[in-house]
DNA sequence: AACCGTAGAAACTAAATAAGTTTCCTCAAA
DNA sequence: TTTGAGGAAACTTATTTAGTTTCTACGGTT
């Protein structure tokens, strides 16, 4: 495969994942995909032997991205672990409002395989390695100990899901950085023991970080 | 019909409504519609005859309620014509920025005879309405005369149709009434003489006026 | 100048989806 | 007990879409 050949099959995943993220991928036909790029079905068929196919590339390459971020987030011995949660936490909600629900819930229902792989990678990737920091955290009394971490992700997961959604930040006098922060502020609070000050407010997310398509 | 009867074809309505308005109608299926509200595609067909009437009932309650707005701003005595202009601009927003670029060019492509009814529409309320404001003001030399005002409507149309959408306001860090405010303030102040002090802006609009399905 | 390979556009085939209708069943009201 | 209405799902028909093939044009090579 040349490079003139690399650069337009990853433009075809990076259109595909634009308006897969968007609309979810039954909605999005391939027509309207190539149609978008200028080039013909034929093309994209050249490329990605199926419709199904090219699903999948979007989402394992949308969750190979999220791993490798998370996993410079752990390895990296300069951050202590409240740093990490944060860190993590931002990126999640990075990853959750860009891979949007309508895709999420397509896939749920049109291509349980797809989902199931979605669905247990966000269960090792965010429970395990963010349930370990938090139990580091209860571990250290920084964190309180009564409260179930399975549901502070669970319910951290749905609040970005449906509050970091463009239908809901068109319809509220806040920024999506405003609203993001005003989320980690309210989940820290209330996962803090207080015995110990904390800072946990993450450098400020410039809004375009929200743009779907974008690493 | 009783009143139960009219409640729940106006119910299926709005639903249809705000779901054309912010996916475009052929990408929404009647079976989507009626599980949103929990009737069955029956009961749809019992209010309305076919999907092509049920969009262009959406359609024709959506001018109908621009229309209106429109008559009082413009039959309003109490208002000076600037007045008037600022209000209709900010009329249009609203209706251009809820019935979204999906759903208009939707039916651009699919059901070009509704499409064309918006569009006779949108020549009408907004040239002549709209046009006549304008005249008035570069009469009465406050607004400039070599500014054709016909390409000031097509650039406004166009920048709210483009700007002030959810995934644009996703991607900025500012809410969707300070980007209306900045549009405005560079509309006036590009069409203004300057020979009188004008005061242009509107009040402010909340958010909440910018959510789909609301009257 | 001729030939070759590639891709766009559009037509094609087969499968899937959706509009609109009908059937069966349940429930509430008379 | 009977009746009527609506939900759920099945059904029919039409339309759309995935994936393939054909035709044509264009650029590069010989």
């Amino acid at each position: 495969m040349t490079e003139q050949e690399a650069a337009l099959r990853l433009r075809i995943l990076k259109t595909a994942q634009d308006q897969f993220f968007s609309h979810g991928f039954t909605k999005v036909t391939v027509d309207e995909i190539a149609n978008r790029i200028g080039v013909s079905k034929k093309t994209i068929y050249k490329f990605y032997p199926s419709k199904d196919e090219l699903v999948k590339a979007v989402t394992e390459t949308t969750l190979k991205d999220v791993e490798q971020c998370c996993r410079q987030i752990i390895d990296d011995e300069n951050l202590g672990f409240v740093d990490k949660l944060q860190k993590m936490m931002t990126h999640a909600a990075l990853h959750i409002s860009k891979m949007g629900k309508p895709l999420i819930e397509d896939l749920e229902k049109n291509a349980p395989e797809i989902w199931k792989e979605i669905s247990d990678f966000r269960s090792k990737r965010i429970m395990e390695d963010f349930g370990k920091l938090l139990k580091e955290g209860v571990a250290k009394g920084i964190f309180r100990k009564d409260i179930d971490r399975r549901l502070i992700l669970l319910i951290y997961n749905n609040v970005i899901e449906n509050v970091i959604s463009p239908e809901v930040l068109t319809q509220i006098p806040f920024t999506a950085s405003q609203v993001y922060e005003t989320i980690i502020k309210i989940f820290f609070e209330g996962i803090l023991t207080g015995e110990k000050p904390v800072k946990y407010l993450p450098k400020k997310i410039v809004e375009r970080s929200f743009k779907k398509g974008k690493k």
